[in-house]
Parts: C-alpha cells; structure tokens; sequence
DNA sequence: GCGGATCAC
DNA sequence: TATGGTGATCCGC
C-alpha cells in the first residue's frame, strides 16, 4: 500500500517534492552557494527556489549533493544552462523593446489600460465564498502513516474524490476536485442555508480512538512531523473561536458528547469543519483558504500553511492588502520564467505589477498584460467551472539511451498500443497524433501529423507515429538517433456534439431497416463450446489485433467507422446550416452523402445508396460463395424486422485456405462493430472471447483451427433485445446467468477472459464482471451522458471492478483532473430505460 | 496546423 | 540514482 501510494503520489509535482527536501536552513546553504557560483540563475530555474512553497525537512548533504551534480557538467545540467540562455536572451530582446518605447506611447497605454481597470473595477464581483483546500505534506504525510515505527493502525487515506463524496459534496455538490490534494468549493449558498441550523446539525464527534493513549503518542510524532508546532491535529487552535467543546452537556445525547465540538455559521467555522472533518477522517491535515474568488482562495490556503487556513473578507480593500507585497511568484499561473522575465523588469510584488500596468501591455501578449492586471486588482474567477472535454490523450516513458532504429520504432508501437488501450476507454478518436522525443542532450522535439480521419487503434496511431519517428531518425542520419525519452499523443478529438450526432445517426441507420450483424450461432452447439477457445492467442497477439493489422495493411477502413468518419460526416463541415443537415443525414438511405457503401463482407463498395439494395447484396454476399461449407447464413425470417442476425463461424476442422481470408475479414469486422460501439449505441451487444492462457511466445497466428475456434458471441439486447434462452436455435448453456442487462456464460476457470475491445485480460473469471467491464469499454461515452442526463433514484449499480480497494488512489491522472469521467458508477436501470426509449422513439 | 515553451499538479 | 508524466495553453510562424 504505502509503495503504491508513493508511487502514485510521487508524480504529482516537483514543487510538492521540493517542500520535503528543502528546509529554510538548507535553502540558506543553497543561497549561499549559489551567490558564490558562477551559475548564474540556474539553480533557480532548476526549481531550487523556495519563493512559491515553504520547504522543510532535509539534510545538508543532499543538497550538496545535487549542486555538485547540477555543477559537474552532466549533459541535464548543460542543457539546462541552454536554456537559461535562451531566457536570457528572451529576456534581452524585451529590454531592447523596453527601450524603444516612447514616453507617449506609454502615456497612451496607460490611459487605455486605465480604461480597462475601471471596466474591472466595476465588474468586480464579492459576493461569492470561494474555498480552497490543501492537504498538508500529503506525501511525507502518508509516508509517516506507513512508518512501520507508528503503530500500525487502518487509516483512511485517501483522494480528493474520496472526500468528494463522503464531505466535501455537503458543502458544494459541485466542488471541483484538483488532483488528489486539492478543491476547490463554493460555499455561498451553503452559508446561508447553515445561518438557520440549530446547535446540534453542526456538532462533530472526534474520533474515539483519537482519545486513546497510543493515539496521543501518533499524535506528537504527527505534531513534530507537521513542522507546525503549535497547530496539529484537534488542536486548540483549530477551536479558538466560536467552536465550543461541549463535554460540559453529557446528557444531551450519552457518552459520545463527551468528545464533540460544535462549529459556528460564519465561513471561518465552516471552513474549520471542513479541515476537522477531513482529519477525523484521514488523520492527515488541511490547510484552507476563503476568498471571493478561486485565485484568492488558492494562494490563501498557501498563507498560513500547514495546517492553518486564512480568509480574505469580500472588501475590496481587504482584497487588495492581501496582494500589495504578495511576491509574484505566489500566483497561479505564474511560473519561474515568468517571474525572471518580470523580474527584469524590476517587479517582484504584485503592487509593482500594478505600477507597471502601461509598460507591461506593450512588452507582453494581450492575454498575458491582461492576466497581469487580474491578479494584481486580485480578480479571479467566482464560479467553478466544470472540467470541460478532454482535448488530448498522450504516454510518454523515459528510458536508458536508445539509438537503435529497431528498438525505436518498437518502442514507439508499444507506446501506441498504451494510447489505444487508454483512447478505447474513453471512447476517444483524434486526428493528430503527435510524438515527441528527448535526445540525451535532453534537447525536447515534438512532430504532430493530422490526418483526414480519426485514429484511436493501436495499427493506426503507429502507423502515423512511425512515419514521424521515420523522418527524425533520416533527419540525424547517418548518425543514430540517440533519444532518452519517447511520447505519443492523440489529439483532435470529435467534439461531444460531434459525438452525439453520430450516435444519432447510427442509431437512426440501424433502426431504418435491417440490422445487420456478422456472426450467428449454429443450433445444437452450446454456448460454452463458442466461448471456450482452445487455442494459443494471448491478449496481446489476440485474434482481433491479427484482423486489425491485416485490415490495416490493406487499408481497409472499418466498416462502421467508415460510415461515420467519412460518409455520415463527408459534408457536415461545409454546411452553413448544420439542423438541416442533421435532418438529412437520419434518414440515411436517402442521403446524398451516403453515395458509397463498403459491404463489411467482400469489402467492396456499393454505389447504391438504397439499404434494401445493400441489405440484399449482404445477403448475397454472405450466402454465396464466401462462407459456403463454414459459414451458415441465415436472414432468420423468424425474427422480427429489428432482430438482429447471427451469422457464424463454425467449428469445423477442414477450412479452406481460400476461405481464410473471408472469415478473416468478417471477424474482423465483428470487431470493427465492437470497437465503434460507443458511437453506434449498440450499447449492450457484448463479445465474449476466451483463451487459454498460454505464452505469448507459442501463438501460432496462422492456425485455422485457432481462428475457426475463437468465435465471437454477440449478444444482442437491445433495441429489440432476444433473450439468448428465447432464441430457438440456441441452446441454453446450463450454467447460464440471466440478469437484467444481459445473458451471461460462466468461465472455467482456467479461462482467461480478453475484452475486445480493450484487449486486456480481465482478472475475473466471472463473466459477468467481464461483461460488466466490455459495457464499459464500449459505453462509457454513452452510459455517462445517460446518467447525467437522468437522475431516477434507482440502485446505483457499481460499474467497476468489485475488488476496487482504494481506486481513488489508482486512478489515472486523466481521471485525478476529471473525476467526472472516473464513473465510478451507473445507474444501471436508468440506463437502460432510457436506452430502450431511446431507440424506440 | 505545427513546434517550442511554460505552467500546474 | 540521476533528474517524471500528463494535460492544457500560448505564441510565433
């Protein structure tokens, strides 16, 4: 535990690092070296500069350690003297431009920035009680909870998404977590409500084991950790004000009184109960700040920091006391260049940054100058705004010096395989896939190539990638091209307007006619039979990624994501009027846009864009002479019009080469349907493939009878769902699981369960954990927009894995910023409610 | 749209 | 021990 959560904390931040390394005394060492040293600068852009945050807790000969370093002429040292030029340089080319201005030119910018200023002024907004929230030394914090020298106790740490939910939601349901040791609430209209609360809604208990012996002990080894003296813990500090202990009315409700505190209705208090609360809860400490604005609120948590909290009244004079000699570099926003660039310019406190309003809206961008004059009238933003859409997904992975093209370029598609893992997800597909590479001069590239339409599997961001790393290792050539750090990014997303307009239409093409669908279960077979494969396939090397390469390589577009990335989609851009648009293409079959169709069996296009047409032509084509001995077709005339069709792969041991490819491709396409499900809402459609679990190292990619046997089961539910025990040709496995989502088959044990769509092994052998987890691989986009658009008081049905102990400590930075896309669950009827109304409207 | 740079956490 | 990873944004081109 304390290994994982180090692990996961420890990417958090430099600046938080720092604070533990670097104590006052220890940075009066570095001062002095580096007033002595030659290097001018450097250090301080090396981060060893303890104006944003306090530093503590250190030892001398670390630090010496690392300026020995930094002064020894390692290739990161030299690089980092590289770019302190280049500042300098930056910073003379200002000074240059300074010089240049004309006393005119800046009286004319002083009155229109002065201009400016009033439209702030009157535009100043104080009406709002914005709070925010710090946790104090969160690293050094959890790693002294896991001292195996503090008694072991069960603590519970855990994120900001955590106390999302269980504290900070009763103050602001709509508080916005930043990372895992930060928040941030709008308390207004909570203050108000609490003003009439009686005595005993605002009474807390202290934990009861804080009362025991051994627990004072933890306590003084926290109150010396903390480095604040005077304020750890329930301190009395915390209580000083209104806060009474109220052991003195042991009546009122049995023992437990005893060991309660009550908190006032002013911000102060409630901000107090907050930071209490937390402690009772984690044992681990907060610091605060209360202002009118999110800027304020940040840098006075910072204030009285650690455990301490610090509020500026809603005056504007008060406002502008707390920024007159607050040091620029305390600001959001503004990092070390910014304040050595400003600096030069002789402004060091925002007081001075207000002095120099007129020269600074000539030296600096227009969102820069403005940005200057916010924070130094101390204006910020009143309301939290909501994370909005996701607009890039990378991985990066630092290594050991590789220069060799062969490693590079497999490095490259593993990293592009991670993307794709992480992109499917989400349910994300962008068009500009970017890579960036450090050499191991740690001189930083990066090359970004967009491409017409968007990319989210593995086969197609390499694709893309390798051309870019391609060109970077000719460029250096003949010399290798010696790196130290690879990325891959994905950007360009569809937009979520985008998104909902696809699923629209797929929906809508669906429903116009038949359904179609690739694969269909022979009678007399069980389930299980389909589902347990025998084969050697690993997850990695899986059936679905062979077909993915092979239709790669062939520059096959995925059947369904070609319909919406270039047929659906081919003229919506240029059209002035997109409702009208939108109109036109929901009735596809007779779109103009729809002029090309590729039948997902022969992979050809069809010039009709009549569906009965193409309907029959895939009833041909897979009723002809493609599948003959061992693929079954049938348009299933039992069903009605909106069944789906099962087409199927049998299990017969004499396949014909020349057949191969056919089946290839139609499994391959039962992938493409699984992989742009969450675009098509073919929300419950679940693929279940089972291997053995065998070494990647003994796949035969080329055994028929491994691609004979591994059949996909598609399960179709919804809109007009056929109960899989309802289905005359189907035979009902005996261990089957009827829930209301779907049709489940119970694994062997043995089995090794490989979502599709994710590609990654499951480590459930329940099935209906698996199929849990593939509705989320497929749905997530959707199941999210679904549940916040409704909000039925069903069960809430926990969509992830069971055994999710401290998930908030594992999620993924994407998630740490937008907890909101975690979703950590679903309410699952809702859904699906609304999922059948949704498709029968 | 691309590439470098800055910043936050 | 040797110096992270992810995401957003801005600016100049």
């Amino acid at each position: 535990m304390h290994k994982y959560l180090m692990t996961s904390f420890g990417l958090a931040g430099t600046k938080s690092l720092n604070k533990f390394l670097f104590s006052r005394s220890a940075m009066d060492d570095i001062k002095k070296v580096y007033n002595n040293s030659c290097n001018d600068g450097v250090l301080l852009r090396m981060g060893l500069n303890d104006n944003k945050a306090g530093m503590q807790g250190l030892d001398k000969e670390k630090i010496n350690k690392i300026i020995m370093e930094a002064t020894k002429g390692s290739r990161f040292y030299e690089n980092e003297l590289k770019k302190d030029k280049q500042l300098n340089q930056r910073i003379e080319k200002m000074m240059q431009l300074k010089e240049k201005i004309t006393s005119q030119q800046l009286l004319k910018a002083q009155l229109q920035v002065d201009k400016l200023v009033m439209e702030l002024e009157q535009s100043r907004n104080l009406s709002c009680t914005i709070v925010h929230i710090d946790m104090d030394a969160f690293y050094a914090a959890v790693e002294m909870r896991d001292n195996p020298e503090l008694k072991e106790k069960p603590i519970a740490v855990g994120s900001m998404s955590m106390l999302v939910r269980e504290i900070l939601a009763e103050y602001d349901p709509n508080f916005m977590p930043m990372g895992l040791d930060e928040a941030y609430l709008n308390i207004t209209e909570y203050l108000e409500e609490r003003l009439n609360w009686p005595e005993d809604k605002r009474r807390w208990y202290f934990n009861t084991e804080s009362t025991t012996e051994n627990d004072k002990q933890d306590i003084n080894m926290s109150a010396k950790f903390s480095l604040n003296e005077d304020a750890f813990s329930s301190s009395p500090l915390l209580f000083e004000d209104n806060a009474s202990l109220t052991d003195d009315h042991p009546e009122q409700r049995g023992p437990s009184v005893v060991n309660s505190v009550v908190f006032g209705t002013s911000a102060e208090e409630v901000v107090k109960e907050i930071r209490f609360r937390i402690e009772q809860k984690t044992r681990l400490t907060a610091s605060a700040g209360i202002a009118p604005n999110t800027m304020l609120a940040k840098m006075c948590s910072d204030h009285n920091k650690p455990n301490g909290q610090y509020r500026i009244t809603p005056e504007r004079q008060a406002v502008l006391d707390f920024m007159k000699d607050l040091p620029i570099r305390k600001v959001p926003g503004i990092g070390k260049v910014t304040e050595k660039m400003l600096k030069a310019l002789g402004i060091v406190t925002c007081s001075e940054l207000y002095q120099q309003r007129a020269l600074l809206s000539l030296l600096f961008s227009e969102a820069s100058w403005h940005n200057f004059l916010d924070v130094s009238l101390g204006l910020g933003s009143t309301h939290l705004e909501k994370d909005g859409e996701r607009k890039s997904m990378s991985t990066e992975r630092t290594f050991s010096e590789i220069n060799t093209a062969e490693d590079q370029y497999s490095l490259c598609r593993e990293l592009c395989r991670d993307l794709a893992q992480e992109l499917q997800k989400e349910g994300l597909k962008g068009k500009t896939v970017t890579l960036k590479l450090k050499n191991v001069n740690f001189e930083v590239k990066t090359r970004a190539s967009t491409v017409p339409s968007s990319v989210s599997t593995e086969e197609e961001i390499f694709a893309v990638a390798k051309d870019l790393l391609g060109t970077e290792i000719d460029t250096v050539s003949p010399h290798p091209l010696r790196i130290r750090l690879m990325g891959v990014r994905v950007s360009g997303f569809l937009s979520e307007e985008e998104k909902k307009y696809q699923q629209k239409s797929i929906t809508n093409f669906l429903k116009s006619g038949k359904e179609i669908s690739f694969l269909r279960l022979e009678p007399g077979k069980s389930n299980q039979e389909y589902c347990t494969k025998n084969s050697e396939a690993t997850p990695r090397g899986s059936f679905f990624d062979k077909k993915r390469a092979a239709r790669q390589q062939n520059n096959e577009d995925l059947f369904l994501n070609e319909m919406v990335d270039k047929q659906l989609f081919h003229d919506r851009k240029s059209s002035a009027n997109f409702m009208e648009e939108k109109s036109k293409v929901t009735t596809i079959q007779n779109s103009a846009a729809c002029k090309i169709f590729t039948c997902p069996v022969c992979f050809e296009e069809q010039r009709s864009s009549n569906l009965e047409e193409l309907n029959r032509h895939l009833d041909e084509c897979l009723a002809g002479s493609l599948v003959k001995d061992t693929v079954e077709i049938s348009k299933n005339k039992n069903s009605k019009e909106n069944t789906f069709n099962f087409f199927q792969c049998c299990k017969n041991e004499n396949v014909e080469v020349c057949q191969k490819n056919k089946t290839d491709q139609l499994a391959g396409t039962c992938q493409s349907t699984s992989t742009s499900g969450n675009s098509a809402r073919n929300s419950t459609e679940k693929f279940t493939q089972i291997v053995v679990d065998k070494p990647h190292e003994e796949r035969q990619p080329s055994q028929l009878s491994d691609m004979a046997q591994n059949v996909c089961i598609k399960q179709s539910l919804l809109p007009k769902r056929i109960p899989l025990e309802n289905a005359d040709h189907l035979e009902k496995p005996e261990n089957i699981e009827e829930t209301s989502s779907s049709c489940f088959f119970e694994a062997k044990e043995d089995n090794v369960l490989v979502c599709p769509v994710c590609n990654l092994e499951q480590k459930t052998t329940s099935l209906m954990s698996f199929n849990r987890h593939v509705d989320i691989c497929l749905n997530k986009g959707i199941i999210q927009e679904l549940t916040e658009k409704n909000d039925c008081p069903t069960k809430t049905y926990n969509m992830e894995n069971s055994d999710r102990v401290g998930l908030d400590l594992q999620l993924h930075s994407q998630y740490q910023k937008r907890p909101s896309q975690a979703i950590p669950s679903i309410q699952l009827k809702c859904f699906l409610s609304d999922y059948v109304a949704m498709c029968s409207v």
